[in-house]
DNA sequence: ACTACATATGAACATCTGTTCATATGTGAG
DNA sequence: CTCACATATGAACAGATGTTCATATGTAGT
């Protein structure tokens, strides 16, 4: 019981497994954030490089990257001085290339 | 300018269509609004049945459907006295659909 | 050791956001 | 018209959130 009223096919969600999303998609509900994350899509990103191109501040990329990472959507790896960023696993990088995809294709 | 640096398959995204993507995802990023958006993908859902079925107020549901349907999220039908929300289009039906399979799905 | 560079961290601030409450608007029945 | 029901709307408030600034930590080179 609470489920879905079955008018169409409508996916079901424990509430937990929502919770769990809506705190996936409120991280990326940041455009900032986003950025950072689909910077990461195309490889390992120093903090840095990432703060150049998308015009950030070190500092506030560096905050980002740590919620982003809390929430295992990136992993960081030290190579010398610099840290890089990656996505975490194959999963996250298909949601977001989805969405990516689907804002890119879609007229209105 | 100001696209990738072509380590992996990085999809491209425009700083609008960043943003536009961005609200979006805040506006899936709250648990209530998330949960509502959902019911919708069941079909055409009253507010006070919605209301109901999450436990939410009748006045939340009703403030969280009118941001939904402002970002186009989802469309309102009144029938007789109640009106019926259910979602934009098959575009969105999509991207919603596969972020729940995703979650289902995937262990961890 | 010191210096320069890259990233992290904490505090502080202004702004935004979700929720509640009270009230309004709209609809159908009697 | 009046009543009951369904939804909408606005104000108000507490709590969260993004950003900046200053400072700390860590790393490599001289």
């Amino acid at each position: 019981m609470l489920a879905q009223t079955d008018t169409a096919p409508g996916p079901t969600l424990s509430d937990d497994k929502a919770i769990e999303l809506a705190e996936m998609f409120r991280l990326l509900g940041d455009p900032s954030r986003l950025r950072i994350v689909i910077e990461t899509l195309a490889g390992p990103q120093s903090v840095g490089h990432m703060a150049d191109r998308l015009g950030l501040s070190p500092s506030l990329v560096s905050h980002h990257l740590r919620l982003l990472r809390a929430a295992r959507l990136v992993t960081a790896e030290r190579r010398g001085k610099q840290i890089f960023y990656r996505i975490h696993d194959a999963h996250v990088r298909h949601v977001i290339a989805d969405m990516v995809a689907h804002v890119n294709e879609e007229p209105e």
